[in-house]
RNA sequence: GGCCCCGUAGCUCAACUGGAUAGAGCAGCUGACUUCUAAUCAGCAGGUUUCAGGUUCGAGUCCUGACGGGGUCACCA
């Protein structure tokens, strides 16, 4: 049994036997005790003052005492204002320590039955990936590797949102101004040019817009639909997608490719095949580049018809219903929230129609208990929606439904517009942070011995280190400011800072070679070695929570302090010419310990560690 | 306007889910490399946790209200 489960079987034991007061020991709260207090954890007692009519320091006595004689491993108790702080002998430490560096996989928990899907990334398949993309596939990924280290079976999902207007809109601007441009006789990158024409269809529809803008018509209509006060500039920006809807002659050619589309038709068909193939060759070097993948893509284009089905089958039990033009919809009144409409009164889907088919899907494909949807906050809603209808459908699966919703980023200059050119593309970000680390490696020389791929291979690690310490340690939930200059920090709170804790000790075993058997079990512990071991206790506890919290955060912090801690040590005490043979042979043990701790941790959160730096 | 989220040091973030004197990094100022890698360590300075009430032995954390920021309210995805 774990010493935290018998200290508080203990508490509530002694509680029972001098004061006859009885408390369930799962509730008995005990914390790690602050850094400026004496012993590792303090028992809160005020919620037992009361009860038991005694001072906090009576209590704390009894209790303490009665701790110190069931609990070999507790040598000392304190009581500081109703906090009752333990500490654990040395012994105690070392011994956990000896059997947690001979674990092979410290840190695993025993295979469970259930199974995780988790969807993350989920593109368009008109533009390349951007920071915001960057956000969601170091979470999922991250999230992914949580539940694998925590037992689960786990299986990686994307689905690319390869039909409708928007990939119709690159197809008929490449007809139209395109020459036949391909990513080989242009050499640009598949997902930039399809890119490219998307951003430039946009620019002739303006231009079109703008020109009609001056026409009687338009002015008319100005006149006679615009409210009070309104601006010329603001009915016309509010205007747009009708004007794209019902006026504009690109516009027309856009939904005429979408009707062909959909009627199946040969030509259309081999376009948008090839224009999403070279985005999906595109996409797929960012992920290679990133380290990320999947176990299976779903396409929407496979899938979205398959909701009208579940629509079918509401509609049957009354779950949906349909007006009078034939569009139907789901009342969602009756638990909070309003009335959708879930099919046109054209018969094709909405967002919501894919989304409940797809879940279909892939649960009759992996009976996933668990899905974890990585989807940005603006979509809580939609998100909402879904489940609930899930439910009322009576999906076995809609309880284990999840939507991990992050907040979106920031740039110092404001918010990420695509319009506006301020966003900032995947593939320049990782290109950018892996030259200011070849930069930070050259002026300090210690790779320049290695050969070129080594060194190549190096500067990769510790560029990704650097940016996804950098967006993973940010709890997701929150809206997050990136800030380029600070994301490529190599110092300080940093994925660099950890790594380099990782680099010192593979320095030490490149020295040393293996470590040599001698029992240490009596050795007395430095105070920065204690932190150390006591750290190392807790990492099965932060696994467990960051994936009960679905918060790679908690991971990211435990990484920093471990190291920081390390680095301390590293300072305090020497290893390799320590006072005795005991102390090297402990610290030696400690240190490969650490290391593989720091290893795995940073490999939750998708982070590679280099030999050296 | 309705609903949802957020507001902590100059800046970027923590705070074990209601516990002790709110912690880190960056930026600023001091100091430490002939030593196992200084991408490191030690120190100084920086706070009325947006504001006003309330609940509690105890509130950054829970409740009410105000102020400020964001999101969302499409037969777009």
């Amino acid at each position: 049994m774990d010493i935290l489960t018998k200290i508080q079987e203990e508490v509530a034991k002694s509680l029972l036997v001098h004061y006859e007061c009885d408390v369930d020991s799962d509730t008995v709260l005990i914390n790690q005790t602050k850094a400026d207090f004496e012993g590792d954890y303090t028992v809160v007692l005020f919620p037992y003052i009361k009860k038991v009519k005694r001072s906090p320091d009576e209590l704390g006595n009894t209790i303490g005492t009665h701790l110190k004689e069931s609990v070999a491993d507790i040598s000392d108790f304190n009581i500081v204002k109703g906090f009752l702080n333990v500490s654990f002998s040395d012994q105690y430490l070392v011994k956990q320590l000896d059997s947690i560096s001979q674990i092979e996989n410290y840190g695993d928990f025993p295979k469970r039955s259930e199974k995780v899907m988790v969807e993350f990334s989920s593109p368009n398949t008109n533009k390349p990936l951007h920071l915001g993309h960057i956000r969601t596939i170091l979470l999922g990924w991250s999230m992914s590797k949580i539940y694998e280290k925590a037992g689960y079976d786990v299986f990686k999902t994307c689905i690319a949102n390869d039909r409708g207007i928007a990939i119709c809109k690159s197809m008929t601007s490449w007809k139209n101004y395109g020459n036949g441009e391909t990513p080989e006789s242009s050499g640009i990158k598949g997902d930039f040019l399809v890119g490219k024409y998307y951003v430039e269809f946009d620019k002739h529809l303006t231009k079109e817009y703008q020109e009609w803008q001056a026409s009687e018509s338009a002015s008319n209509l100005f006149k006679s639909k615009a409210k009070d006060e309104q601006t010329e500039e603001a009915f016309f920006k509010a205007y747009k997608n009708t004007y794209f809807n019902e006026h504009s002659a690109i516009g027309k050619q856009v939904k005429e490719m979408l009707l062909k589309w959909e009627d199946g038709d040969e030509e259309t068909k081999a376009l948008w095949s090839q224009m999403n193939n070279w985005v999906y060759d595109g996409h797929n070097a960012t992920y290679a580049n990133l380290g990320v993948s999947f176990d299976k893509i779903y396409y929407e284009s496979e899938t979205y018809l398959k909701g009208k089905d579940v629509i079918l089958e509401g509609l049957k039990d009354n779950t949906f219903y349909k007006e009078k033009d034939g569009s139907i919809w789901v009342d969602l009144e009756d638990v909070g929230l309003d009335k959708k409409i879930i099919l046109r009164s054209d018969g094709t889907s909405v967002y919501l129609t894919q989304d409940l088919g797809t879940a279909d899907i892939r649960y009759a494909e992996q009976a996933a208990e668990k899905m974890v949807y990585v989807v940005g906050d603006e979509q809580d809603y939609h998100f909402k929606v879904l489940f609930e209808i899930m439910k009322k459908l009576g999906r076995s699966y809609a309880n284990g439904l999840y939507h991990l919703s992050y907040g979106m980023i920031d740039l110092p200059t404001g918010k990420m517009k695509s319009r506006e050119g301020t966003v900032v593309d995947a593939d320049d970000l990782v290109e950018e942070v892996i030259e200011e680390a070849r930069k930070g490696a050259k002026e300090r020389g210690e790779v320049s011995q290695l050969d070129k791929d080594a060194q190549d291979e190096i500067f990769r690690r510790i560029g990704l280190g650097a940016l996804k310490f950098y967006i993973l340690k940010v709890n997701p939930k929150k809206r997050m400011m990136f800030n380029p200059q600070e994301s490529v920090d190599m110092q300080g709170q940093t994925g660099p800072y950890i790594q380099n804790a990782f680099v010192r000790i593979s320095s030490i075993f490149r020295k040393l070679g293996d470590i040599p058997e001698l029992d240490f079990s009596a050795y007395a512990l430095e105070p920065a070695e204690k932190e150390l071991v006591k750290s190392l206790l807790q990492y099965p506890q932060v696994i467990e929570q960051a994936a009960n919290n679905y918060d790679p955060s908690l991971v990211a912090s435990f990484s920093y302090v471990l190291a920081k801690q390390f680095h301390k040590m590293y300072h305090d005490v020497r290893i390799l010419s320590a006072e005795t043979e005991v102390a090297k042979v402990f610290r030696l043990r400690l240190c490969k310990t650490v290391g593989n701790v720091l290893e795995s941790s940073l490999n939750l959160l998708g982070i590679e560690m280099p030999e050296r730096m």
